[in-house]
DNA sequence: ACCTTAAATAATAATAATTATTAATTAGAT
DNA sequence: ATCTAATTAATAATTATTATTATTTAAGGT
């Protein structure tokens, strides 16, 4: 896999860094520190959560990874493609939705915001997974 | 002010959970809980800060205000309108956005998800206020 | 292949944020 | 005025995150 190829001057290519990275982008969510750490263990046993911390922040500032907005607990994602998320209020499962329409829509009404400089956008749709519903049903 | 007046059967209304609703409609912005904290402290010196996270997570589940999604500490707001946030990435300053366009756009695009029931949408806008571009800059 | 060195790691301590516990107080009903 | 479930204050406990530091290591130069 291409690895931590940024515009980096002095980055090293550690088996922890990689296999966070790696974890990830294989994952397809929105892990925890919590669930990375436990993720990556099967490989690094002896890896130190305070390094998974260090590792998400730095993945995260090189725009290799996101941090993503939720209340509570920090999540990241390897997911780069600017998209949307959808949320249950329920379990709070979060989902990925791409829109390029909506992105555009977003940008657009952002390049008219004044104040401020705009880099991004995305917008949280939140409800109830099919799963929580069943269960408040009968 | 018009107090608790939702669908209630037993919501006692105490000077803590007046003074916190009261505080938050006049703060008119998205204070942490330690914000909420100090803020009422001048009228009530000897609350809990347990009783402020008590409240805020109490009038949240009353619908009387809002917890907002940011990185980090947990933030409320008095502001009930279906809005939009923009964010400075710099500062972590967070201004509210109205657009009806955008939330009708939002909310339509959120009629066509299925998998899901979408109660409410809403967009952030990532970017650099004046005053942190100011700094940047020379 | 060996040296050097800045960067990264593991282990752990410290801090900050949040939740749980419990005895005392109180708003609102009777 | 009395009653009682809800609320509160104080504080302990738990989680989440950041800081510290001695040790290890990746990568570049010889
Ligand atoms: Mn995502
Ligand atoms: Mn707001
Ligand atoms: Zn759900
Ligand atoms: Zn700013």
């Amino acid at each position: 896999m291409d690895g931590l190829n940024t515009s980096a001057k002095t980055i090293k290519y550690t088996n922890q860094r990689m296999e966070i990275l790696k974890f990830l982008r294989e994952f397809n969510g929105h892990p925890t520190v919590d669930d990375v750490y436990e993720g990556v263990k099967c490989k690094l046993s002896r890896i130190s959560k305070a390094t998974v911390y260090n590792n998400l922040r730095f993945l995260a500032e090189k725009e290799l990874i996101k941090e993503v907005n939720t209340k509570g607990v920090s999540r990241f994602e390897a997911n780069l493609v600017t998209h949307h998320h959808i949320i249950c209020l329920e379990c709070g499962d979060i989902k990925d939705y791409e829109s390029e329409e909506l992105t555009e829509y977003s940008l657009n009404v952002a390049s008219k915001i004044d104040g401020f400089k705009i880099e991004s956008t995305d917008t949280n749709f939140y409800g109830y997974c099919n799963k929580c519903r069943r269960k408040q049903n009968g």
